[in-house]
RNA sequence: GCCGCGGUGGCUCAGCUGGUAGAGCGGCUCCUUGGUAAGGAGCAGGCCGAGGGUUCAAAUCCCUCCCGCGGCUCCA
């Protein structure tokens, strides 16, 4: 081999770069872009992630990774890891370091420690800072086998990596400063990148299946500057402020006691809330052709056997003995949909038969999962069994589809799917099950909106495309389902009559558009902060008096305003009208109607509209006129 | 369900190296009738999550349970 020869590097603009070989992949980088090197903080070579410090030794493609690019993120993220368990493990030495990953969001890296306190997390933090200041490498090493055994003999789990990684090949070992961990890298060049990391916290999470030792989770999050870590950390403690757990309390929606874990208590204003989404949804409905049925809470043992629920989901539910006799609280809606369709014979003509039902259903989640509106264990769904023939199948979704964009387009709310197919505990015939999938996934392809494939994740009777939509943090919440059902319309023995004078199953379409009234509320009062839109809006005017005189004339546009349908207070005198102007702003009332002298003598009111200062005078008919005219197209800003 | 951390007037929180329960907001009463984010004064309101224990004495320390929060797992 001549140390003449000069590598030939193909580089992403499809310019080539000729470099002695053992020159850098930064080096090299920095000679074709050096104006963008600053960005640079690891690379790829031939489609594999390396080090900027890596030597070159052959020809190849190389292109830089940054920030940007996702593999880039998470070489910061991940490097953030190292940083992490190295200050830990300065903090308290006999910390055994397991993994510590880049997730969706960020990252987190478990030890096997003794439980971790806030001071702990406090000398962490502080030692991360210092290593950031002496901006210390992060420096590769391989090494054999043997060696990483003698190096980790202390850590039984890197002793577990170590005996999986490939035998004869070395491993690679990154030294950070004084702290050593196994890894496959790369990394970020030192930790002077890592000024933007923040540490969220820690949590303890449960052992593994193998029944190891519970871990503690330390996690966090990473941005390639500082600046870019104060825009987020602002993002989120806005977002705290949004809790809809507060919000509902501060706004006297819903709440919880204890008596009742998992199961709010909702308010007039709240109830409010409720009636207006179940009103928004039946409009539909009755457009759609759907309509409406109410069966049992309680069913028997029985039911369940035959719908598969006993053996899928008895964990779940909620079971009482009445006269010795075995009962459960139905945990979904489709039982009692079967049974109207048994209840007669029915013929081909009467399909697609859609049957909507919003009963209160139960199901036991665990303890440890409730979390306020978004994760509870009575709620209404807004449910609907579609009872189709195969044909019927495509043209009964595609409307889905369709409802599912206008109603998410209403609430402003940024939706996706997913497609969940089949799981290993299923019921029915593999081959119904992939062409259930395909006609799915299709339906998805030919909407044009954006989706992923969850494999195995399907219910036990069929596969669903799921909804998910983003609360104003973007984390994902699943709310809507549409669930393609072959199997429980055939246990509960349905039949039609067809065209051909046969007998057929029908198939059955379970939906829910919202999801749950709960769950969709939760997120939703996140997404809107408590400021509902008009239509929503558990108070929709408010009315002023300034003073006194003018309580009458007050009460004359509160009445006029409640013939047409809207909800509206009045605000007597006994506070100044300014406190009484900040309680409606609090309360996010969308109107404030001030009534003075000036407004009565000329016949007009005095509008403040939601989360803005000034204030116009308008004919009390105009502002009747827009506040109806707002509602009415349940506009979403005031 | 598992692990960690919490639980004090309606709400938000202080008190917690043991020694007679506090504040602000809200509520009520009185004064004030005020033009677009807090007018003033007074009053009421708490078995300090529940039950046991330690102690002369427990909101405070210990144990059990319940509920909540953050994760794990699971889900609409």
């Amino acid at each position: 081999m001549s140390d003449a020869a000069r590598l030939r590097v193909a580089l992403p603009d499809g310019s080539t770069l000729e470099v002695e070989p053992g020159t850098t992949a930064g080096t090299a980088l920095a000679a074709w872009q050096p104006a963008h090197a600053p960005e640079f903080l690891a690379a790829l070579w031939d489609g594999h992630p390396i080090d900027l410090a890596r030597s070159l030794e052959s020809d190849g493609h190389l292109a830089p990774l940054t920030f940007a690019d996702r593999q880039g993120r998470e070489i910061l993220e991940h490097s953030s890891a190292h940083l992490v368990a190295k200050g830990l493990t300065e903090t308290i030495p006999d910390a055994k370091p397991t993994h510590g990953p880049p997730t969706e969001d960020g990252f987190f890296y478990d030890f096997d420690v003794r439980p971790l306190t806030p001071e702990d997390l406090d000398s962490v933090r502080a030692r991360m800072a210092e290593a950031i200041r002496a901006r210390e490498t992060f420096r590769r090493r391989e090494v054999s086998k043997e060696e990483a055994r003698r190096i980790f003999a202390t850590n039984p789990y890197k002793l577990r990596y170590i005996a999986d990684a490939p035998e004869g090949e070395p491993v690679s070992i990154y030294d950070t400063g004084s702290f050593t961990d196994l890894c496959r890298g790369p990394h970020v060049p030192d930790t002077g990148w890592l000024a933007g990391i923040h540490v969220l916290g820690f949590s303890s999470i449960a052992p593994d299946s193998s029944g190891g030792p519970s871990l503690q989770r330390i996690r966090g999050i990473g941005f390639p500057t500082r600046r870019e870590l104060d825009a987020y950390l602002k993002l989120r403690s806005e977002a705290e402020a949004r809790d809809h757990r507060a919000i509902g309390t501060r706004q006297d929606l819903f709440f919880f006691v204890d008596e009742a874990p998992g199961c709010p208590v909702w308010m007039p204003r709240g109830m409010v809330l409720i009636r207006e989404l179940e009103r928004y949804v039946m409009e539909h409905l009755k457009d759609a052709g759907y309509v409406e049925i109410r069966t049992p809470l309680l069913f028997a043992r029985s039911i369940y056997e035959t719908s598969g629920h006993w053996d899928h989901y008895r964990e779940n539910m909620f079971l009482s003995v009445v006269d010795d006799r075995e009962f459960g609280w139905k945990p979904m809606n489709c039982p009692g949909s079967m049974l109207v369709f048994r209840a007669r014979a029915r013929s081909y003509r009467e399909l697609p038969m859609r049957l909507a039902e919003f009963a209160p259903l139960h199901r036991n989640e665990l303890s440890g999962t409730l979390s306020g509106l978004t994760r509870v264990r009575e709620m209404v769904q807004d449910d609907a069994h579609i009872f189709v023939t195969e044909e019927q199948v495509e043209s009964e979704i595609r409307v889905l589809l369709e409802w599912i964009r206008q109603a998410f387009t209403t609430f402003r709310l940024a939706w996706s799917y997913e497609l969940s197919t089949r799981p290993e505990k299923f019921l029915g015939d593999p081959v119904q099950w992939d062409r259930a999938e395909a006609i799915l996934g299709s339906l998805l392809k030919e909407s044009g909106v954006e989706y992923k494939v969850s494999p195995g994740e399907g219910a036990f009777y069929g596969p669903k495309i799921d909804i998910h939509i983003r609360d104003s943090l973007g984390r994902p919440w699943q709310t809507g389902t549409i669930q393609l059902d072959y199997q429980i319309p055939a246990r509960f023995g349905l039949q039609y009559q067809g065209p051909d004078g046969q007998l057929h199953t029908p198939i059955v379409i379970h939906r829910t558009i919202l999801g749950t009234w709960e769950r969709f509320l939760g997120v939703f009062i996140e997404h809107c902060a408590g400021r509902f839109p008009p239509w929503l809006a558990p108070v929709q005017v408010r009315v002023l008096p300034v003073t006194e005189p003018q309580a009458e004339g007050a009460r004359g546009l509160a009445e006029e305003l409640a013939a047409v349908g809207i909800r509206v207070e009045v605000a007597g005198t006994e506070d100044s009208l300014s406190k009484r102007v900040r309680a409606a702003e609090l309360d996010r009332v969308p109107y404030v109607a001030v009534i003075g002298e000036r407004e009565v003598s000329e016949g007009t009111v005095s509008v403040r509209i939601r989360g803005t200062k000034e204030s116009r005078s308008v004919s009390r008919a105009e502002f009747l006129t827009h506040v109806v005219d707002r509602v009415r197209r349940r506009e979403f800003d005031p």
